[in-house]
DNA sequence: ACATGTGAAGTTATTCACAGCC
DNA sequence: GGCTGTGAATAACTTCACATGT
């Protein structure tokens, strides 16, 4: 396998959820291009990668290219999540997946507030943050988002990657030194909302 | 001024605040670089967009760089925000830049749900979403903060521009149309996790 | 010595433009 | 005619490597 655009992947998630507008019907890549806000060259260069589904002239059949970018991201049998940190913003994610992903599954949450363990939120058992260890490896959980405090943020990046999880979405506003084999992406609003106001000014 | 570059926005937002822990002391570009998880010749290259400032052989003084990504980031005066939105989402959102930031105010939240307007949320007052052109004009507002249900995003995002905001960020996960001349920026929690789980998968 | 500032080189990402197929 | 797949061209971004200043 060629080396992988980060950014490709990012657009097949795109694709994917615009996808599903076109149950039975063709899409060309313009128009997919149109709705995702990308270029129709860029559409299908990005289907090279799934080592292209259209037929020439006709497009793409929607049905077809949803499974094929489903069989590219997804693992099979799906990864379990842990969600670590349940203030506020934690729970509001938890509450924007709760049951809606069918291969992306949050099954635990971790919190060092005693108020907010030991029962359900949002449908999702919390526990005590001394438990990471034992509940991620009897779990399986392979993936973690970290919605803590930044001064706490690298401390639970090292206990979840000590007990197994492999990939990390970092809503803390911190840089994680983390092994070679371990990725992390970053979810930064401040940075996002920064970048916005940036822009909003200097555009045009 | 030369066509400036996305990325090194990003990464002045970032490099700002990690200048906070060294107030009167002087960086290098190394230890900013290894801090933000970037190269010191990516912390070099970035700082030529502020016209340079560091002092050769002893590296930056740190709250002289601030200052100087303070003045090339920010509007002076600061600018007024939106939430549209107040589910749990944006109520966290809330919560998160309550009184945080010194340049950037959300100064006004909108919600449909008459449970959530015509009070104070998170210290910040909800309306009606019909108020919306009143308020944001009244309040001079010019950014905004989606986080609607995907139905309801591009509408959303007509009625701000046409009351006068110039940046969105969108954590709704549609594609917005909008005109030339106004920024959106796009935070897709559910593109962020999927992405972390295909890497996470085919990392090594 | 030591760390910046920067041309030049290298790498990655996007768009062009057109051959080929339906 | 309309749309895909792709080599070639372009643009954007990052790193190298070293001259320069202290």
């Amino acid at each position: 396998m060629t080396t992988i655009s980060s950014k490709t992947i990012e657009r097949f998630s795109i694709y994917r959820r615009l996808l599903e507008r076109y149950a039975g019907e063709r899409v060309a890549s313009g128009v997919l291009a149109e709705l995702a806000g990308v270029t129709a060259a860029q559409v299908r260069r990005d289907m090279m990668a799934l080592g292209c589904m259209g037929s020439s002239s006709r497009g793409y059949i929607a049905a077809e290219l949803r499974q094929a970018i489903g069989e590219y991201l997804d693992a099979p049998e799906g990864l379990n999540i842990a969600l670590v940190g349940a203030g506020e913003l934690g729970r509001s994610i938890l509450s924007y997946f709760a049951g809606r992903h069918k291969k992306l599954r949050i099954v635990a949450a971790f919190d060092v507030d005693p108020w907010l363990t030991d029962r359900k939120l949002r449908g999702c058992e919390c526990y005590q943050a001394d438990k990471m260890p034992e509940i991620i490896a009897k779990k399986n959980i392979k993936l973690a988002i970290i919605a803590v405090p930044p001064a706490a943020a690298q401390q639970a990046a090292d206990v979840l990657i000590k007990a197994g999880v492999t990939g990390i979405l970092n809503f803390s506003p911190t840089a994680l030194t983390v092994p070679e084999n371990i990725f992390v992406e970053y979810n930064d609003i401040t940075t996002s909302l920064e970048k916005v106001a940036f822009f909003a000014r200097h555009i045009s």
